[in-house]
DNA sequence: AAATATACGTTGTAATTACAACAAATTTTG
DNA sequence: CAAAATTTGTTGTAATTACAACGTATATTT
C-alpha cells in the first residue's frame, strides 16, 4: 500500500477526492500493486477482467492479437492513466486485447465491486469517484470517436483533411501545430509513413495544405491567399 | 411530458429506476421532447452541447462532416438509445459531429446539469442513472476498440480476419452468423462492398474460410477439416 | 565540430483497392 | 408462382497504397 501517493492523489481518477477517502478506496477496492517487466503481459488476451488498472509508473500497450497471431496497438497508456475500466463496468463483455509493459512497470488494481456496490466508508467520495470515471470514459469516447471518424476514410488524402479539419476547428485557425511527428501521425491514422509522406508532398502541389515540419495551413477554396 | 412513457421507462437509461423517479429526472432534467422531419438536423455540427438526447421514436445518423463538405456516417441511434452523452459529460468539448434524423424522429432532451449538481429530490436516483450512464459509456466504449481495431488493419483482408476473430471469441466456435449483410458489413470495415465479396473469394479459394450468406466459418490451419 | 542517431522526403515497383458495370442468386411482392 | 427488387458475386481498369531503399535534413551526443 505503499505506493507511490504523489502520483495516486494526482490522477484524474481520484480528482476532488481528498488524500483520507483516496486511502478509503484504495482499501476497500482491495487494491494491490504489481510490478511487470518490460514485455510481460499485464493482462493476458481473454480473461475476465474485473479490475480497474492505474498506472502508477511506467507505460504499456494495449494491444489486440487476432486468431492467426497478428498484433496491432490499440493505445497506449502512461503514467496516471487507467486501462481495462470498460470491461471492469461491463462484467460479462470479456476483452479480446492483451496489455504490456513497455519498461519496467507499476501498475495498482482496484475491484470494480467497489463501484457498483461500495462499502458504507466509501458513501461519502463515491459520487465523486463516479463522476471522475464518467468524465474519463466520457473523454476517450469523445477521442475513439474522432480517430474512427479520420480511420474510415477511403484514401490517405482524405484521412488527412478529416485529421486537419479536426484540428482546424480545435485551434479555431486555419494554422496550427499538430502533436504528432510523422511516424505518429501514419501510426494514429493506419498508414504507411513515406507513402504519407508523399501525398502530403502532392496535397501541397495541389494548393490544398501548406505545411512545414508539424505546422499546418490549411487552404481553402479561395480564403486568405498572401 | 407525455411523450411515450412506455419506451422511456423501457430504455437503458433508467433501468433499476421505478417510474416515479424517472418522473423526478425527466422533471429536474428540463426534459423536453422534440419532432425531427426526416433529413433535418437534430443537432447541428460544431455546436456546443449540453444535453443528453433519447431518441423516443424514429431513427438518426451521427455523421461527420469535414471543412471541404465531405459526409461520413459515424454510427446509428434507434429508438431507446442515446446520443450526445460523451460531450455532455465532458463539457468543454464542442461535437464537430451533427445529428441526422432518417425519418420523423421525436428525441427527448435531458439537461446534463442534473448528472453533475442533481437537485435534492433526485438523491434516491442519482447513483443508479450514474451507473447505468456510466455501463452505456463503457459498451460503447468497448465496441469502438473493436471497430478501431478492425479498421486500423491495413489492408481488407486483414479487416475481414480481426472481425471474423472477434466474432468467433464470441460466439465460442469457429462457425457463426454474422449481424450484417455485405453492405453492412463493407460500411463498418470502411472498405468497398465489391472489393471485399472478391476478397472474400479469395480467401475461401485461399482455405483460410468458408462462407455462405451470413454464415461463416474459420479454417485454422489444421484444425477441424472434414 | 565531428560523429551518430533520428526524422523527413522521394522514388520505383508490386500489390491492393475503389469504382463501374454487369451477371447470378436470393428475397420480396403482387 | 412469376415478376420485381434487392443482395451478392465477378471482372477489368485506373488509381492508390505498402514496402523497400536511399538521400537529405535536423537534432543529439561525444
Amino acid at each position: 500500500m505503499h505506493t507511490d501517493m504523489n502520483v495516486i492523489q494526482s490522477i484524474e481518477l481520484f480528482s476532488g477526492i481528498c488524500a483520507e477517502n483516496i486511502g478509503i478506496i484504495l482499501n476497500c477496492a482491495q487494491s494491490n500493486p504489481q510490478t511487470f517487466a518490460e514485455g510481460e503481459y499485464i493482462i493476458k488476451p481473454n480473461t475476465e477482467l474485473n479490475k480497474i488498472a492505474i498506472v502508477v509508473s511506467g507505460k504499456a500497450h494495449v494491444v489486440s492479437e487476432d486468431f492467426w497471431g497478428n498484433r496491432t496497438i490499440i493505445s497506449e497508456v502512461g503514467e496516471g492513466e487507467i486501462f481495462g475500466e470498460a470491461h471492469a463496468i461491463v462484467l460479462y463483455e470479456i476483452p479480446t486485447y492483451g496489455v504490456v509493459a513497455q519498461c519496467p512497470t507499476t501498475v495498482l488494481f482496484l475491484d470494480a465491486e467497489c463501484i457498483h456496490t461500495p462499502c458504507k466508508e466509501m458513501a461519502a467520495c463515491h459520487t465523486q469517484l463516479l463522476n471522475n470515471l464518467l468524465r474519463i470514459l466520457a473523454r476517450k469516447n469523445i477521442s475513439y470517436m474522432q480517430k474512427m471518424d479520420h480511420i474510415s476514410k477511403r484514401s490517405t488524402r482524405q484521412k488527412l483533411l478529416s485529421y486537419f479539419s479536426e484540428q482546424m476547428n480545435k485551434h479555431h485557425s486555419y494554422e496550427f501545430d499538430i502533436p504528432f511527428n510523422r511516424q505518429q501521425l501514419a501510426d494514429y491514422l493506419s498508414v504507411d509513413r513515406s507513402a504519407m509522406s508523399s501525398e502530403l508532398s502532392k496535397m501541397q502541389k495541389d494548393g490544398l495544405i501548406r505545411y512545414n515540419l508539424n505546422h499546418f495551413e490549411l487552404l481553402g477554396n479561395d480564403y486568405h491567399e498572401a
